[in-house]
DNA sequence: ATTTTCAATGCAAACGTTTGCGGGAATATT
DNA sequence: AATATTCCCGCAAACGTTTGCATTGAAAAT
């Protein structure tokens, strides 16, 4: 049960002041004498005085709250995104109102009509995977402002943060070659994710620019990327006749998948295979030999994404961006693979 | 910039019925008839009328909002009550505003402010290591529901929720003690720690119950239950005289570096030394060996946490419950301890 | 035929805040 | 001294919804 509060009018009627007056006083207008400015101030700092935020954003049609919609908080990648995402949406001055879509289209689809209905300055998603009708979301976006992050789409024409996957993974193939790896397996996730796709682009691209043929064998595609997958597409990279001599497993999950199955066999990594995963995951400095992987910065990525919600919000035109931007990983060279040029 | 959105008086405009039995058609209420309550929700469909909920909870002065505060949301265990939050939040209708504090104490108290001024029907908390301060807290608690959950404190009188923390510890070092380990040292927090210190009360009355003389030698306490800090007690359990042939971590990831520093010092796991952590944290069963952990629920936690806060807000009393529930956990046996007796 | 009853609808106030406009008093300008 | 300007402040409308009460028209009871 909720007690009442002290309101403008109270306020007005103990200093003998019109509520206009009173409410200008505490927004500190122009028009408001400094001596009445502070009598009121001090009179609501006594009583304790906060504003209705439900009359203001009832009034003023907004209500400082950003939607956040992604598929599953648990994961730490997810959860370095939110941390980023709550400390800018503070600096800014925003509240954060979080939901989980747990990989499901139609709660999706809920949680988008909640948030509009719930009057939301904007939001900031990171879409199911499978998301197919995205009717959804084009119906919403010329009435509020959406960013994407992470996991995205080029079919929705919004502002969209994501990290330079391709690269990453160029790099991530290069630094295997550069070792002296040749035969350097892919473990991704079937065409409709739109990050493995980028990140098997940069693997192709890399084998491409030095030169070494693709071999079909050694490109493995499966529907989740959970440890266990890692470990089955393992064990039939290993029953290949001619056998990979690196792994890059799409995200850390699977690496840590291969690597317990490459010790089970008695491979020596990362001399005889050498693993990469993708995430710096926290898993990666528990699981032995250390995982070399790709750090994606979250936070950089939670901060960013608000940045630019609360630009479109707070910009008077309706115009619709949809800027791509770019957040730079960096890879993070463990013990699962050679730190130096291997000659043999 | 925000498009404007379908209203009641458009409604009642376009089907020429005055805005109140456009409001009590789309309510249900008995007074319309059938009729007329079809035709409108009809069109309200049709143009996709959505309440501003805004008005509404000013109208009505509940926002149906809960608001929840935790230390870090980076942390598996919070991320899991997390979601046991927003899971049942959405089935008893609330939405919920999450924020960070970092364990930061001032910040703490900002955010239950800014909470009270964004008028949330209750507030759901983890409060802070060392808040010692709980002045701020047991004023709001007359003004609104508050529960706490995991990191909780007596003194505030009001619903906690917690885990069965001395039971579970002191079914781990039963378990240690029925595989005949007999010089079992436990690595703990500094009193401050509400958990810490419960679960160090299981270990000896574990040890008191099966007449094991308690060394003071084998109790450990240190500021953080950090990897880095499990590894130098380790170290420094090492270089008793008399070692111990077990070691209770009193957090998972105090356990890892155990196990860590175990495995370079060439060290049986578990013959030598056992060890036990607690949380069931995702590293658990990426250490090999496995760790022996106690599971934490933190679904359920969330989900308890959330009906409890509830039915007090949609109590009409202004009763301030202050009961403790404690929620049970497991003891999972993996590989970092025996798995039956041992007879020496 | 008059009154009563009842179902269905409309009127208008209220919630707490912001804000355009207008007015009165004090000060400055001529 | 008259006018213009400036400075403070109050009035009242508006935001979208809910709800107590009034109103209407028709059916039912007398």
């Amino acid at each position: 049960m909720k007690k009442k509060i002290c309101t403008l009018k109270e306020l007005a009627l103990k200093l003998n002041l019109s509520i206009s007056t009173v409410s200008r006083a505490l927004n500190n207008h122009p028009d408001i004498s400094n001596e009445t400015k502070l009598k009121v101030v001090n009179l609501a700092n006594k009583l304790n005085y906060t504003p209705n935020l439900f009359a203001q954003g009832f009034r003023k049609n907004k209500t400082n709250m950003i939607g956040v919609i992604l598929p599953n908080v648990t994961h730490y990648f997810s959860a370095t995104i939110l941390k980023g995402i709550l400390k800018q949406a503070e600096v800014k001055g925003y509240r954060v109102f979080i939901t989980e879509s747990n990989n499901n289209v139609k709660k999706q689809s809920e949680m988008l009509h909640t948030m509009m209905q719930f009057g939301v300055d904007g939001i900031l998603m990171s879409i199911s995977k499978k998301t197919k009708n995205i009717k959804d979301i084009l119906d919403l976006l010329d009435k509020i402002p959406i960013v994407l992050f992470d996991k995205v789409s080029y079919k929705i024409p919004c502002t969209q943060i994501v990290v330079n996957e391709e690269e990453a993974s160029f790099k991530a193939i290069e630094h295997l070659i550069h070792t002296g790896k040749k035969r350097i397996a892919i473990i991704k996730e079937d065409e409709f994710s739109f990050s493995s796709e980028r990140r098997f682009e940069g693997y192709l691209r890399a084998l491409k620019e030095n030169a070494i043929d693709i071999d079909k064998n050694l490109i493995i595609s499966c529907e989740d990327l959970s440890l266990e997958q890692g470990r089955r597409m393992t064990k039939l990279l290993l029953g290949l006749k001619n056998k990979p001599d690196a792994i890059f497993a799409i995200t850390d999950t699977a690496a840590i998948g291969v690597i317990k199955t490459l010790k089970k066999f008695n491979i020596k990594i990362p001399e005889d295979i050498a693993v990469i995963g993708f995430s710096n995951s926290l898993h990666s400095t528990i699981i032995e030999p250390k995982l070399t992987t790709v750090d994606q910065p979250g936070e950089k990525i939670g901060k960013t994404a608000i940045e630019y919600l609360v630009k479109e919000i707070e910009s008077s035109e309706a115009y619709v961006s949809s800027k791509t931007i770019e957040i730079k990983t960096t890879l993070i060279v463990r013990d699962s693979s050679l730190k130096t040029t291997s000659f043999i």
